[in-house]
Order: C-alpha cells, then structure tokens, then sequence
DNA sequence: AATAAAATTTAGGCTAGACTAAATTTTACA
DNA sequence: TGTAAAATTTAGTCTAGCCTAAATTTTATT
C-alpha cells in the first residue's frame, strides 16, 4: 500500500472507479468536475498517486488515468463504506433515500472495519443500498450489473427497475413520488422519437407517467 | 464564529474543556500530551484560537488557556456528538463499553445536525453515555455532575456508581467483569490508610473485592 | 537569593493539497 | 491541413498544522 490513502485520496479513487465505470480511463476535467477542484490540482494528485508505492493509477499524460488493482480496492472499500451507511442510515435512523448521500459521503472515510462489519451484520449482509446500486462484497469484489438505462427501452416492452442515480436528491424525491424505486415493475405504453420521452405504466400506480431522458437515463432496470 | 472550526480545532477545544473542568486553566504541556502533539505546535495553535474572531480560548503566555464563551460552545457540541455516538454504537450495533471511543473519536466530527437528532430522539434523548458521563443538551448546557471519586469514601459509606473514566479500554473491562458499573451500589467494607486500597461489597457480586486508587480515582458515585 | 530543571515560546522548516496564470498539447472543424 | 478552442500540464504560491532546535520564562530547590 502506499504510504497512506488520505481522505482526499480515497476521493479521488473513488471518483476514478466510478468514471472508468463508463467511458474506459477518467479524464483530468471530469476528476475535477466530480471533486469540485481545479484541474491544475487534479493533474498534480494524478502523477503522485502513480508515482506511490505501489502505484494507485495507470496514468499517461493527456490521456486520463486508470485504477490499478491496489486503486481499484481502495475504491472498492470506500465504495462499500459509502453503501452500507446508506442503507444502515435508512434503515437505523429513518432517513429518505435521498437525504442519506451527502452525510455517507463524509462518514466513508472514518469509519473502521469493525463498524463496517458490525453494519453488514445488522443489516443482514445486504447486495444493494437504498437506491439499488450493488455493494461491494466483504473481500472487495463487485458483483457484475447487468441493468440497462430505462431510456434504452421502447414501446410495449417491460422491465423490473434495478436502481437509480443517487446523486440530485430532487430527482429522487421525485421518483419516490411517482413510485420509480427498486424492485418496481414498469411497462412501455409509448416511446416519443423526436423527444425520447416515454410514457410509462409503474406498478402500483393508478395513472401513467411521461418521462424525459433526463430522468430516464438516470434509471436502469432489467428487461 | 471563526473562520472554520477545523476537525483539529475541535479537538483542541475539547480538550482544553476536559483540563478546564479540573484545574482551572489547561497547560499548553497537558495539551500536548493529550493530542500526542509537540508543545510547540501547541503554542502556535493556541495563539490562533486566541485571536479568531470571535476569540474561542483566552490565553496568556506561560499561563495556558481557558475556553471563551464561544469556544465552549464549539467543544460541547463535539462533546455532546461524542458521548451520543457512544451511546448509539452501543445500543444499536453492539460495542461493548470498551471498544466505543476510538471509533467516536472520529465520527464526532463528521456528523450532521441532523444525524445528532436523529440519533438523541432514536436513543430517547439519554442524559448519560454509557460510562455514565453526562450528554450536554442540545441546546450545549452542561449539565451539573454532582458525582465525587470513589477513592474519596471511607469505611461503611454507601455510594451509587455513577460514571466511569472512558478512555482505557482495559480498566473498563476490569470494572464490568467485577460489575462496577454505572448505577450500581457499593458499600464500603475497609480502607487502608497506607495504599489507599478500598474493600467494596458491589451490589449483584457474590465475593467483595479490594481496589487500588488506580481504579477509585477514576470511578465516580453520588452518595 | 542563586541556580538548575521544567515549561513554554520563538524561529525556521516541512508536507499535503489546494490555487492562479501561463505554456503546451490535443481535438475539432472549416 | 491549418488554426482556433478545449483540455491538460507546468510553474510558482498559499494555508493549515505539524516538526525540531534554540531561546526564554517560570518554578523548584538548595
């Protein structure tokens, strides 16, 4: 391991982890949009975490970065953190689903292993958080995701949502309103070509629903 | 209040509370030793909190320092996280009495207002934490502890434990395996005026047991 | 009261992690 | 394919909070 994963560090790997999710390697640009911090300041973090010993990322000026193993398990870990808390602080302390992000953001770098043990004990080793989103196994491993954006579906097709972008607690408010959650069956009634919009039967709801692709990318189900 | 009160701030001030309670101002070396710090960084740090604005210690070279009005504020709100953490870690993820304090250490200040109520109303607004030590408000008053140290009994007093020093995990597991624990009675049986050794009959424990002033001096009961 | 020991402060330095401004490289598009 | 825009890196600063060594003040002891 390096000479020690700071909180800023973990930040950052978790953020890579996330990007290269996506697209393949994480750009300076989105590292900096993501943490909210210069680029210059992006770049110089970049180089020291490839230069630590062993090294975090795989990074080759001008074109982004990647996690090494050692990164990506760094990552994993604060991941997992950030997940449990969630669930635990839904569970435990009645928050909503979408007042839980910020306070798990802080909390995932201080809390020990025995807390993150002694949370997937009380919670009964739970896969997904509150937004559905898979957690990472005890040893570090992430379970594979085989949900799709909604947006991807058309006309007369059905689904089971899976989980939901957690970060614009709007949106998530939002969703609970009109029943979008985990675990919810839908049905495509219609699909809208010029604006992408989808209308939409939510199990449990009495009426139908027309959604953008701003929200409709935001949400992944399994056909 | 000052510019930021910093997570290193805060614990300053929380100890400077703790020395405050028994002698009157905290010594710049006490400090030192109870943040593991140098002096020297003391120094510096003491001179910034004198002259924030607004101040939050009052301080005098080579005299040590003394909370401001403001400055109280600020530890008893860490305080009060620190002692409600430790009554819901132990409530409701099972730690036991010993293992809590490193981990509120570092939650302490990280969590929310919200979090702060959610847990006092989850935990039925508790006064004490589990070492018996008093929760301050949430509106940051301290409450009056009327409780004296055990060592200072005699002969054929009675006494009811009240609260326990929390920070050697190996003496607070000493004290719950002879049941010396918050709430419970003694009675004195014998003092030794050479070592100060005391004879207690504890209440629920078949056999009595003598204790040194190493554990007297650190447990407190209300006669 | 002199002086040694202990406590404290001053002075100067270091590291992490951010910043701005300027230079450079890459990308996009005419 | 040349050039402008966008992205990235370099260079130089800054702040917080710690450090050590040396100087100073206070306290304790003879």
């Amino acid at each position: 391991m390096p000479d020690t994963i700071t909180q800023s560090i973990q930040d950052y790997l978790k953020h890579i982890y996330e990007l290269n999710e996506h697209g393949g390697s994480a750009s300076t640009n989105d590292i900096a949009i993501r943490l909210n911090i210069a680029p210059a300041s992006v770049t110089g973090m970049l180089q020291k975490l490839a230069s630590a010993t062993p090294p975090l990322v795989i990074y080759k000026k001008h074109q982004g970065v990647t996690l090494t193993k050692n990164g990506e398990k760094a990552a994993l870990e604060v991941i997992r953190h950030h997940r449990l808390l969630e669930t635990f602080l839904v569970t435990t302390l009645g928050y909503s689903w979408d007042e839980v992000h910020r306070e798990a953001d802080k909390l995932e770098h201080v809390i020990s292993e025995d807390f993150e043990a002694r949370m997937a004990e009380a919670l009964g080793h739970p896969t997904r958080d509150p937004h559905g989103e898979l957690i990472p196994t005890a040893d570090l491993v992430m379970p594979v995701d085989e949900s799709c954006p909604l947006a991807s579906l058309r006309t007369d097709e059905t689904a089971t949502v899976r989980r939901v972008s957690d970060d614009d607690p709007a949106l998530l408010r939002h969703l609970r309103e009109i029943g979008v959650v985990p675990e919810v069956k839908i049905v495509v009634k219609s699909y809208s070509e010029f604006d992408g919009n989808l209308t939409l039967q939510v199990e449990g709801q009495k009426s139908n629903v027309v959604l953008g692709t701003a929200v409709t990318s935001q949400v992944f189900v399994d056909k």
